[in-house]
Parts: structure tokens; sequence; C-alpha cells
DNA sequence: GTACCAGGCTTAGAAAATCTCAGTCTCTTT
DNA sequence: AAAGAGACTGAGATTTTCTAAGCCTGGTAC
């Protein structure tokens, strides 16, 4: 079970310019220049050995086999984005679940963070455990731990709350280390005096 | 309609990864190393912000998500390896269509190439015709011409049948010039006398 | 317990793919 | 005839991806 399928830049190419029959309009779409998007199209011509486009003076046609691949290419698109959205909600608007070590717990104002008002739309729930599994299996988004982690691949940022010299340690995944809702929490930690 | 998702090659490498348990046999199915697909999909885990797989010392395990997020993928790529497949047969074992400008089939010697041996494996059909539109078309994959086009973008290749200063022209669109079955005809086209 | 093996990870640098930019061409519009 | 729109090309810059080599961990054989 091995696929085999042209590259997906072309391909991304050639749907764009498909829906807009214009080179200019699609590179538009896709951030990058017209010249970008006539090479990504022609490359895939040449690695299916066909033509998708009749190129006329005035604008863009597509042939029988474009037109014929358009609607799967479209289709495959729709399959990718569902899926994804589905495993993995976009990151903007995501609302992380937070782990509080025990030990941590105390050391924090009662009710931080769930009683803060500028974290709310950043956090969608709280538990206390020191589980570092479960960042793993994407049951916890961040934990706060009391301790180092010798995890090297996790990522760990010490944060030290207002007035307070014992570090607290903001763990997560990799990819969440850098997003807004990262940044907010450690930013609210840090400005938080401890009780 | 504008389509978010991530990189095709994280994709393939989660999809092989993942159907293997192993990056290793992935890196092996996919003909690159495995911190190739390693590095693959880290970056895919984290533009998406959720961890795939556990990393075990004895090999890999799918995460929740990463279960989830497979059987989609698969389709998808199914989606995309039928389409390309019927719009655009492999190169390899793809018979070509052949077009004979009038004024060439008087040079060549007659029946040629219907009668050629060595190019059925290469020929579907041979029609007489010198509209260069048919291969824009994708109706026609070659055209022998009697004479040069200034069609710049299409592939143009002068043959000298043997014994004859007058050269004929192979032309096809750039996806096919290099092909073996291009070649072929190329080849067998030099070495023919004229009648 | 120690050595060894397998498989995954990391990093730096090499290699390849992709993009931009500037200029050209063709056809349409004024 | 001149100007405009849109696509193409080639060179060079940029970004992405790959390889290579070495590290780390856990399992296995002695």
């Amino acid at each position: 079970m091995t696929y085999r399928f042209p590259s997906l830049n072309g391909l991304k190419a050639f749907e764009a310019a498909a829906r807009h029959l214009s080179f200019k309009a699609a590179a538009a779409e896709l951030g990058v220049t017209a010249g970008a998007v006539s090479q990504q199209v022609k490359r895939l011509e040449m690695s299916l050995g066909i033509s998708l486009f009749r190129r006329l003076p005035q604008g863009l046609l597509l042939t029988r086999e474009g037109a014929a691949y358009l609607p799967d290419i479209s289709r495959a698109f729709d399959v990718l984005t569902d899926a994804t959205e589905a495993v993995a909600p976009a990151l903007n608007g995501r609302k992380l679940s937070i782990g509080l070590d025990p030990l941590v717990v105390g050391r924090l104002p009662n009710g931080w963070p769930r009683h803060s008002i500028e974290l709310e739309p950043y956090i969608r729930e709280i538990r206390v455990t020191d589980d570092i599994e479960l960042i793993w299996n994407n049951e916890l988004d961040a934990l706060l731990l009391a301790r180092q982690t010798r995890h090297g691949s996790l990522s760990e940022h010490a944060v030290c709350p207002n007035g307070n010299s014992e570090p607290i340690y903001f763990i997560t995944r990799p990819g969440l280390a850098e997003c807004r809702q990262s940044r907010a929490i450690v930013e609210a930690l840090a400005s938080e005096s401890a009780e």
C-alpha cells in the first residue's frame, strides 16, 4: 500500500488556478507571485505528462483533463481539511487544558488560574496532576510543575511568580510552546504574586 | 473556498510511519533516511499542535489523535492516487497517440510507423493531421511535422530520416519530451530510410 | 553487570525545491 | 500606435528537506 501522486504544491497551485481561471488571482490567494504558480502548474503538467490548462492571451481555460481532475483534487483537499480540523482545531481560538502539579497549587493565589478573567479565553480545563504522560497523549496541553523534568523533547519554561524565588515550570508539547495561549499563561503567571 | 492543511510531505511521512509503526521502515518505503521521516513527523506535529505518536524505545505507538487522523489521510491519498491515475496513467506503459503531417506521410516508408513492430508497444493511435491544437488538448501526444512551428513552449526535436537531408520535426508537450516512448519513436524515425 | 544491538533523536551542513525579480511576449483596449 | 493585462522565462536568492554522524534509551546475550 504505497501511494503515488504528484507534489502537493503543484496540486494546490492547480486547484487555486482552476478555481480562478487565473494564475495571478491564484497567486494572490496563495500568497506568492504569479510566476511561482505558473512554474508549479507547469511542473505538475510535466509530471503528469498532460496539459491541464489552455493558456490563452485573455486568460486560462481548463482542458478536458484539467476539468476532470479538478473535482477529485478539491474533494481530497476537503478530506484533508476536515480531518485536520477534527483532530487539531486551528491553534488560534483553541483553548488549552492545563494540569497543575499538586505542589504548585499551594504556591498560587487561591483559585488561580481558574478565576483569572484574562486567561478565560485561553483555558478550557484545569486538572490537578503531575503526570507528564497526559501531555504526550494530548489529554493535556500544558502542565505547571514544581520541578524540572528531564524529558528533553518537551518544551520547558521556568517562571518565577512575582516575589518568589522558586521557579515554576511550564511544560508543553513543542508545537504549543510559542502559541498565543501559552504565552498568555506564562505572562500571567509571571506577574502573579504568591499568596 | 480556500483549503488549509499541513504539508503533504509531513502527511506522507505520517501515513507511512503509522502503517509501519516505525520511522525506519517508513523511511525505507519512502526512499529517504529515518532522520528525514522523524523530522517531517515532528514538523507535522508542531504545525498541528498535537502529538501523533508515542515514541517508545521499542518502537512507535499511535496516540488517540494519530489513530483518528490516519484513516482520513489514507482516504485522501486514495482519492489523489485514483484521480491522478484516471487523468494521467503512469507514463511507464502508456501508449502515445501520434499525429502525422500529411506532408510527412509521403516521405516515410509505406505504413510506417503503423506497421513497425518495435514501436507497437509505444503507440496507441496514429492520425493524419497537422493540427497543433490537438496536442494542447491532450487529444494527441505527439506530432510529426514537415515544418518547424514557432510555438516556443512545445518541445520540438528535428530528425533526419536515414539518407534524407530534409528534417522532420517531432513535437510534444514538454512533459512528454524525454519519456521512453518519445525517445523510441525518434530513434526509430532516425534510422528509417526514406522510401 | 557489561557489552552490544535496535530504533529514535539531534544537529550541522549539503542538496534540492521553490520563490522572487526583472524583462519579454501576445493580445486587447484606448 | 500606445498602454495595459496576464502569462512566460531564466538567474539568483531563499526556504525546505535530506543526509550523515553521533547520542540516548531500553532490551538481550553473555
